[in-house]
DNA sequence: ACGTATTTATACTCAC
DNA sequence: GTGAGTATAAATACGT
């Protein structure tokens, strides 16, 4: 269930996870199937790094704007309201949304709208 | 999906669904249109009841909590830590380990840790 | 910082907990603030038992409201429906305070109210 | 804490800070209201758009970060180590190995740990 | 340094 | 059993 060896299953034994990483280690063994343990190490890496690097350019969005809201105190507006005007500009359309998924969900639960329409 | 009572409730309009279902949101009791049920509504309105009172008690426990949290912080105990601890109660012993399994045989891949450590 | 033992500080080092550890242990030591390591423990103790408790009060308030969840559906009402019902109705007040409080912020911004009036 | 251009807006009825507000939401240019200032307002709407523009970048990205979890998982990996995992490398090991030692402390004043383990 | 607010992570539920 | 949506918990960030 954890290392895609081809052994995992839902009540995998740590024994067999740890077996798996002898098998990384020594480069040796049993691997029934075709992804070798080599092979999910580089793969894990390979996820890891990807992870990293978006998580890295997200965090550069934040400073971004983490910038502007700081630009803007500059410039005399209170941060607090404008935080609150992205806020509930925000909620405007999923509130909206949320009234008409209510009713939809009534309309099913009344007989009055077919389940799937 | 019909309501509980069996009716089924003809094409009512749009506006006689809101006005029903403000009838649950206000408390108000008469309806006396044809198109709603009164059984119905008032099971609705007793559950709704039930659960937003439930939810209160719980929302105050909730509170309950966080203030005992807060009087450990005032004797100077960690918070963060605490909360772990209390995860880790949580936890049965073998599902831990299990889980520590798993992120050492990460850790080992990516070199983040001795194999035998 | 971290044991109320009168020697926190924001910089607590890991030996100094590790001495309070063994003050634990050896019933020892300088202990220079008017509380004991025992009382710490028992503090400590104390605290975990008290959360543990309010959690247990609330994860039974929640299979009540689970249960009720589930009568309700054993009646033919449709769970879903409910919970938007239970949740549109939470929205409410707290959206009108949402709205005032962007006004309010906004007549400070605007220096149209006194900061704390 | 007036508005950035030096101006103290005089005694403005609520009506028209909400219509001052709708402008900003709604992005309608005009608003002749001699109380309503349009630098000031112009450089409002511009850090709104600014903000809003870069979080949808940013959720573009949460996304994808989400969808490289999602293929992960896929490949057999575990979702929740490989989280532990990232969140390790973030930490550095000094500010991480004091976290544990401040857990250890509390899990042996319990009970939950022997003392030289 | 604090409490609060936002964001993140985990657990649970339902439908497919 | 997998995946999406929800709900709760925890962690972090922020302004005071």
């Amino acid at each position: 269930m954890t290392l895609p060896d081809g052994t995992e299953t839902p009540t995998a034994t740590l024994s067999q996870l740890k077996e798996a990483l002898d098998t990384v280690k020594d480069g040796k063994p049993e691997a029934p199937s075709p992804y070798t343990n080599g092979v999910a190490r580089d793969q894990l890496r390979a996820f890891v790094e990807r992870i990293e690097r978006l998580e890295e350019e997200k965090k550069a969005i934040a400073d971004d704007i983490k910038g502007v809201y700081s630009e803007a105190k500059g410039c005399g507006f209170d941060t607090k309201a404008l935080r609150r005007v992205i806020a509930l500009r925000k909620l405007d359309p999923d509130e909206r949304a949320e009234q008409e998924a209510i009713l939809d969900t009534y309309l099913v639960a009344l007989g009055m709208m077919p389940e799937h329409g």
